[in-house]
DNA sequence: CTTGACTCCGTACCGTAGTACGGAGGTTAT
DNA sequence: ATAACCTCCGTACTACGGTACGGAGTCAAG
């Protein structure tokens, strides 16, 4: 398993290297000693990482929320983590609510629009 | 019917004075002739205008989409706004699906933490 | 022993959607 | 008539999540 370098862990999470290089100076990934010459390496721990950071982000947290998260982790700080995830999920229910009723509402505009009735397109009709 | 000024069109749309104007900017909303002194003037339609632009934007649609829309509505273009739509409920439905899914696993996950295990709370394992 | 590909690093820039600021002028209330 | 408040206008700044750029150093192959 020769060392990844930065341009591999970008391949295989997804990104490029310099958003890996952003998420460093954001402290969501670590930046490895800089010992071996030639390049720093990176390990299948910084990989799950960077994983992570992207499924997290899936679920609608921000960097900076992340962030906490990781350093949560440190202190193992359960309570907190919980109440991140509460806070969260009400979040992405109020979410999905919303975005669920503009697509109802939205489906019905075309729809209207589509049966070719005399009437302006409702997806058009808010202009005087 | 006292003409409604910008702070008074604002107010109605629940939006800022400043976002009036960036909206005026961006083309989604009329600048009104600037004949009566004391300040234009804005009318119903204006506000109508407004909060279809508010409504178009919980449907997902960016101020540029919302602006096409408003131009296709001068050219009655009922087949693109057709495809409009249909994108973006396509995208709706994707984002849904999306979020429905960071949902369920982030509440699995935040009841894995809360039952008292002995494991590392899984919100935050992801780390060496 | 040079070319090309890579690394590191800082800094600057991008789009999206606003939000704020400062000055010049008009209006309204006391 | 003067203060307080509004309007218009341009410019600049914010947050977020990247993306790009230029320079300097390193490394392996031809």
């Amino acid at each position: 398993m020769k060392a990844m370098r930065i341009s591999d862990l970008a391949k295989a999470g997804g990104v490029g290297v310099e958003t890996v290089r952003f998420y460093q100076r954001k402290g969501l990934l670590q930046v490895p000693r800089g010992d071996a010459p030639g390049g720093r390496h990176y390990g299948p721990d910084d990989l799950r990482r960077l994983r992570y950071v992207k499924q997290a982000q899936t679920a609608g947290f921000t960097l900076a929320e992340i962030a906490e998260l990781i350093d949560l982790d440190r202190t193992d700080d359960r309570p907190r983590a919980r109440d991140m995830a509460r806070e969260r999920i009400a979040a992405l229910d109020a979410q999905i609510a919303q975005l669920t009723a503009a697509r109802a509402s939205l489906s019905k505009l075309a729809a209207d629009c589509g049966k070719g009735g005399e009437g302006p397109c409702p997806i058009l009709a808010a202009f005087a």
